[in-house]
RNA sequence: GCGAGCGUAGCUCAGCGGUAGAGCGUCACGUUGCCAACGUGAAUGUCGUGGGUUCAAUUCCCAUCGCUCGCUCCA
């Protein structure tokens, strides 16, 4: 298993996903547009499944988390409030005889280049990585507006709507799954840096005093959901803290995983103190604080952010699940075949339960049970090929299990489910098949 | 953004100055009836895109777009 995660790890999995319709690149009739990904039926299928299971570990199973939906475009004092505007971007000069790009602010002498020396500079230009666009028919700048470039700032925005409507008290916290964009100079690594992506955020708030609580709290809930929700493994992970922080945190760390090209960030978790809720009280004139009824006192919420990327979450579940091993095969010649097989945790496999009639003189029935479970799994039929190849086609998805109808089913009411990381076979009587898989997939 | 490499069927790739092939995959039929079985047949490419050189370009040249790696960047 260990000698597949090697440098063509991430060639094999670019292609498989393409190959069964996980991931595709976005426009590519048209030659492709760089750091756009567009998800394919299966990908669709397991997105939508991390997104879930998150929206359920961190909201629904919660008492003390409510769910937003807010606008991609926002008012664009958002933007100036956040720091986005302003230092998202930093000034960057380019030497015209290295051809080096630097950071203005990062340089000790500003007239002279780092790498060669050279003063042949050129002017510091800025690189703002806010996509922009313009709203209403008139493209000025006076209608100038940003696609968020990251979903926690409607947040703290709505805080106050969020906290009156749902009647929440301190702490309590506000989690939104949604798209967000970065023109990001270098996207890299399949859907692990793109310019539009999914954040899967929760900002809690709560009193300073046991803001570090509440950090460690919240760091150690997800630490445990990537290794006993997610399945990773301990040697996949690394807490990452923070050294030089952000200008609006006061303690951070990232949960990173190891992909193939290196140690990559999955989620941040921020203590982001009060400076976004003060800034946008600052910026908007309106009063954000918090009435705390019991010690009679007005306070700014303190702030404790989780902040996930779900596509780096599908590309780290991808890389985990991969793996090649060997099985039985009845090509002539050969005694074993390599098997590519998907382990993904049962409960977010893009299809939990194949059915597959042994004949195609099986179909009709087989399909009835097909759709009996179709409303409770995500489960697809499939006929076409000998048995052999249709386990294959769901070991390369990913599919927990297979349900085989046969020639005996009729009889006894019974069909054999087939396990697809043993390839172990259980008869199991129809009229359990639900239980039985509510039990295995935990659901 | 800079440098290097690459771009031919759904995937992996071969090929060549005279307008294209293999393996796998897909689909159909037959056969088989629990782990990519076998046989027969079929579909699929403006050889990434645009321009140039040439009697002729998928092939040579330029540009562009995309992918990979290194540097850079990553609030």
């Amino acid at each position: 298993m260990e000698n597949t995660k090697s440098p063509e790890l991430m060639e094999k999995i670019v292609s498989l996903c393409k190959r069964r319709g996980f991931i595709f690149q976005s426009s590519e009739i048209y030659g492709g547009i760089n750091g756009f990904w567009d998800y394919g039926p299966y990908g669709t299928a397991l997105k939508r499944a991390v997104e879930k299971c998150w929206w359920n570990e961190m909201v629904e199973k919660r008492d003390n988390v409510d769910g937003l939906d807010s606008t991609v475009i926002c008012h664009p004092k958002i933007w100036k409030a956040s720091g986005h505007l302003d230092k998202f971007g930093d000034l960057m000069t380019d030497c015209r005889d290295c051809k080096a790009r630097h950071r203005v602010d990062q340089m000790e002498d500003q007239s002279k280049c780092p790498a060669c020396g050279s003063n042949n500079l050129t002017a510091p230009r800025e690189f703002n990585l806010m996509m922009k666009t313009y709203v209403g028919p008139v493209s000025d700048e006076e209608h100038t507006a940003y696609l968020r470039a990251e979903t926690c700032q409607p947040i703290f925005v709505d805080f106050n709507l969020v906290r009156v409507a749902a009647r929440r008290k301190l702490p309590f916290g506000i989690a939104q799954i949604g798209k967000a964009f970065r023109n990001e100079i270098n996207p890299r690594n399949f859907i692990f840096r793109s310019r539009e992506f999914s954040q899967m955020e929760m900002e809690f708030f709560c009193y300073e005093e046991d803001s570090m609580n509440w950090y460690e709290y919240w760091k150690n809930e997800r630490i445990r959901y990537y290794r006993d929700v997610l399945g990773f493994k301990e040697d996949e992970l690394k807490i990452h803290g923070h050294e030089a922080l952000a200008h609006y945190a006061k303690a951070a760390l990232d949960i990173e995983f190891k992909f193939p090209f290196g140690w990559g960030e999955l989620e941040g978790v921020h203590h982001r103190g009060t400076w976004d809720m003060s800034r946008h009280q600052e910026f908007s004139g309106e009063n954000l604080e918090y009435f705390d009824q019991e010690k009679n006192r007005r306070i700014m919420p303190t702030v404790v952010e989780t902040s996930v990327g779900v596509d780096r979450t599908v590309l780290a579940l991808l890389c985990h699940a991969y793996d090649e091993d060997t099985a039985a095969t009845k090509k002539e010649g050969m005694e074993e075949d390599v098997r590519i097989v998907l382990r993904f945790p049962a409960k977010l496999a893009p299809v939990q339960v194949a059915v597959l009639p042994l004949s195609n003189k099986l179909s009709e029935p087989a399909n009835k049970i097909s759709a009996a479970l179709k409303k409770y799994f995500r489960a697809e039929f499939d006929v076409t090929g000998s048995i052999g190849k249709r386990y294959r086609r769901q070991d390369e998805i990913g599919t927990p299990y297979c349900v085989t109808y046969d020639f005996q089913t009729a009889e006894d009411q019974a069909v054999t489910v087939r396990d697809r990381d043993t390839m172990a076979q259980d008869r199991v009587a129809i009229d359990k098949l639900k239980q039985y898989f509510q039990d295995k997939l935990d659901m």
